[in-house]
DNA sequence: AGCGCCCCGTAC
DNA sequence: GACGTACGGGGCGCTA
């Protein structure tokens, strides 16, 4: 049974700490005068924990700062607690850094305590099948012990508390343990008990009265004067004594088991470490000199290749888990259009190198130490592991029916042409009706019809879509205009461009994918981009109907379901939310029925499309104004709307603006797995930048999120397919979907595989719902 | 002729 | 000014 070590981080620190003066060791000083004491000793315990119990999956457990839950309840709790020595404090960002190093990874929970953090994890990860070792020397932590929740006491030989042990050593079983602690108190704590009632007096009144709640219920019946009197008449103190030495196991948490899977340290950072805080005896365990500060600690080693986006590099497959220097510079500037090598060289070096080899080997060796430990994490176990996953799907390609597009394009072509004589007709001319600035003039000057003023930044007359739906109603021309320009951008783009494209060694379709296309972290699809195939109209699904498995074998469509406003309800918490996602509502007829206060059975259609409508335009941060455009009702109506939204889910408004002031602290945001994304506008004196800066903070972690949590799912799949020696193939993603081909045979399998590994991905507060379907072509696998 | 910006429209 | 992330086609003006 995999195990998980659950450090009770400040428990150890603090009685090491002591331990340690106690004996009169002279303080451990670095040269330049910091302390270094608590980082030696704190390092030192992880390293023989994970050296002598080799734990499968390891947290190191901290509190938040500030007050906590208990403190509201009350006002003395831990009043009697001596000061923490300001040399311990001052050694706390250091160890936060080692962690990071070790990529140890760290839980804490604003407002509750570690105890409650650690009974939060610990629950959670011992009902997924793990055994759970709590380390610390805390008893209150006995009463979390249980079938596969142990607590190893390092500070005492660690011995190691099952059930027995804690009856043996208390006298009362793990979930006694809490009214043991309410009767006799806790000093440190300044938890105040029962008076006069100490260990043995509780255990033995709970052996006999089973509860405490039975032992207060029948005070009365206590023969020993001072215990029955001292339980009358403390009743109220003795009930919150129990709440106070009650950890909560429901701590709010962002994180999953899996993600606290014991890693490799990055050796790098760690032998930076090192070196700061002179720990040079540590440095030869890394296979680095341990002399002084003159190693480069940042060249890589001589079996790794550095390359520019490894899959162009055609490393694929070739044996040496690879430095890519786009992937580096992606993940530590998160902007697409900074990560060429030309921005690259400028940004970092002083000249290019001679060699393209040259400069890759400078600007990795700038970028390395910028892509530490979250982004480390990242690099290694997202977006370098996804290469293959993305090589091996471009290379296999997608078939397409050439036949069924050229037919299409036939019936295409001769609505065009009837189009463009009937818009001719109308307009007493003939013109370029692909040009918006002649159109703009037959439209307005010509024809006379009312203009929506909009004039952009060339001064042309606007000819978009919603412009001409509003004068479809006054002239015949607008109507044909938008028929005209849906055939003549779905042929253009898609219909005649794809068969040009097909490669001549397999007729298939070979996309590119670019794992650095799009700020949040989602890629991007290009050479043809299939991440924009039409779906929404009957015509464009024709399109989609022309790619086609390989011949006999069936194509198989996986959606995330709502992942967005599924993130939307474990970032922020949303009750309502939350609740709608785990009864499985259909998420846009309950927000409809929030807002419209109506049960859900009297929600209209058009209740709910406005209601999916402003879902939507929560998550992209739309304003009252962009959602009356967008439904075409007055602004008061649609201002309305979304009062009555955040007024239903006061959780989404909280989140929102918790999100953005984070991000004004901070300067960038981050995703679940850890992905940055500067966002500097957000103190923009600028209101439109700001304005636009707060849309992304918000859309950023949602956006990025998913795309990091469907990278992982492609990792698993494919390694999954691999392993199971399927013949089944994955051939693209479209965000929060997936396509593949596979042999009839193998399709319950596949589907099996594919939406346990979707859904399996991260555990959220809300369940993650994969959808899968197949058929004989793309529309009709969905 | 090539480049880049703009408008527009497709996807999630 | 007003909805986040992309890619791409066509127009059009600028540069060569």
């Amino acid at each position: 049974m995999a195990r998980l070590l659950l450090i009770d981080s400040f428990n150890f620190i603090f009685r090491a700490f002591h331990a340690r003066q106690r004996t009169g060791a002279p303080p451990m000083r670095t040269s330049r005068g910091s302390s270094t004491e608590a980082i030696y000793i704190f390092h030192n315990m992880l390293r023989r924990l994970q050296k002598q119990y080799q734990p499968e999956y390891l947290a190191a457990v901290f509190e938040s700062e500030g007050p906590t839950f208990r403190d509201q309840q009350f006002a003395a709790y831990k009043a009697n607690r001596t000061e923490t020595p300001p040399e311990l404090i001052e050694q706390i960002p250091a160890i936060a850094r080692m962690l990071e190093a070790m990529r140890i990874p760290v839980l804490l929970s604003p407002g509750y305590e570690a105890d409650d953090v650690i009974g939060t994890v610990a629950r959670q990860a011992a009902a997924q099948g793990l055994e759970v070792w709590i380390v610390s020397s805390d008893k209150d932590m006995l009463q979390l012990v249980g079938d596969n929740i142990r607590m190893l006491d390092a500070m005492k030989n660690d011995t190691l508390y099952d059930p027995a042990k804690v009856r043996e050593f208390k006298g009362v079983p793990p979930e006694r343990i809490a009214d043991l602690l309410a009767l006799v108190g806790d000093t440190s704590d300044n938890i105040p008990g029962a008076p006069g009632i100490g260990d043995k007096g509780a255990a033995q009144l709970l052996e006999q009265f089973g509860s405490l709640d039975q032992l207060l219920d029948r005070a009365s019946e206590v023969a020993r004067k001072a215990y029955r009197e001292s339980l009358q008449n403390n009743r109220p103190q003795i009930e919150l004594s129990k709440d106070l030495a009650t950890i909560r196991c429901d701590a709010p948490l962002d994180y999953t088991v899996d993600s606290l899977a014991a890693a490799q340290p990055d050796p790098g950072a760690l032998a930076a470490f090192y070196r700061e805080y002179e720990f040079f005896s540590f440095l030869k365990d890394l296979g680095l000199e341990s002399a002084a500060p003159s190693a480069p600690a940042d060249e890589a080693a001589p079996d790794i290749e550095i390359v520019y986006d490894w899959k162009a590099a055609g490393a694929v497959d070739h044996g040496k888990p690879v430095e890519d220097v786009l992937l580096y510079a992606f993940l530590v500037l998160a902007d697409p259009s900074a990560c060429a090598i030309d921005s690259l060289t400028a940004r970092y070096l002083d000249r290019p190198g001679a060699t393209q080899e040259e400069t890759l080997r400078a600007l990795a060796a700038e970028l390395r130490p910028l892509v530490t430990g979250g982004l480390r994490r990242i690099y290694d176990e997202l977006d370098l592991p996804v290469m293959p996953v993305l090589a091996r799907m471009e290379n296999r390609g997608v078939r397409i029916e050439t036949a069924q597009l050229q037919a299409l394009s036939a019936r295409m072509d001769a609505d065009i042409t009837r189009l463009t004589d009937e818009i001719y007709g109308l307009a007493g001319k003939p013109f370029n009706i692909n040009s918006p600035k002649q159109l703009g003039e037959v439209l307005f000057e010509d024809l006379k019809l009312p203009t929506q003023g909009k004039t952009g930044k060339t001064k042309a007359y606007s000819t978009a879509a919603d412009v001409l739906e509003t004068l479809a109603a006054s002239h015949p021309i607008a109507q044909k205009i938008l028929d005209y320009r849906q055939l003549a951008k779905l042929k253009g783009t898609y219909v005649d461009a794809l068969p040009e494209l097909l490669s001549p060694d397999d007729h298939r379709l070979h996309t590119t994918f670019n794992p650095a296309g799009a700020a949040t972290g989602r890629l991007s699809s290009s050479n043809p981009n299939l991440q924009n195939i039409p779906v929404r109209t009957e015509l464009g699904r024709e399109i989609r109907a022309a790619f086609v498995p390989a011949p006999g074998w069936t194509l198989i469509v996986a959606d995330y379901s709502q992942i967005e406003l599924r993130l939307l309800a474990h970032f922020s918490g949303d009750p309502v939310l939350i609740e709608a996602f785990r009864n499985q509502e259909d998420i846009h007829t309950r927000t409809a029925s929030e807002v419209n206060h109506v049960p859900p059975l009297m929600v209209t259609p058009d209740m709910r499309r406005a209601a999916k409508a402003v879902n939507f335009g929560i998550v992209y941060g739309q304003s009252a104004f962009g959602l009356s455009q967008q439904l075409g009702i007055p602004r008061e109506e649609a201002d309305r709307y979304i009062r009555e939204y955040f007024a239903r889910y006061q959780g989404v408004r909280r989140w929102i603006d918790a999100t953005i002031e984070e991000v004004r602290q901070r300067g960038y945001t981050l995703t679940l797995a850890g992905r940055r994304r500067p966002i500097p506008d957000i103190s923009s004196k600028n209101p439109n930048a700001r304005s636009f800066a707060e849309r992304t903070a918000v859309n950023t972690p949602l956006q990025g999120t998913a795309a990091d949590l469907m990278k992982a799912a492609m990792i698993r799949i494919d390694a999954e397919i691999a392993q199971r020696g399927l013949e089944a193939r994955m051939l693209l993603q479209v965000h929060d979907e997936l396509v593949f081909e596979c042999p009839p045979e193998e399709r319950s399998a596949l589907e099996q595989l594919v939406k346990r590994a979707m859904e399996g991905v991260a555990r959220l507060k809300v369940p993650l719902l994969a959808e899968i379907g197949h058929g004989a072509n793309w529309r009709d696998a969905k």
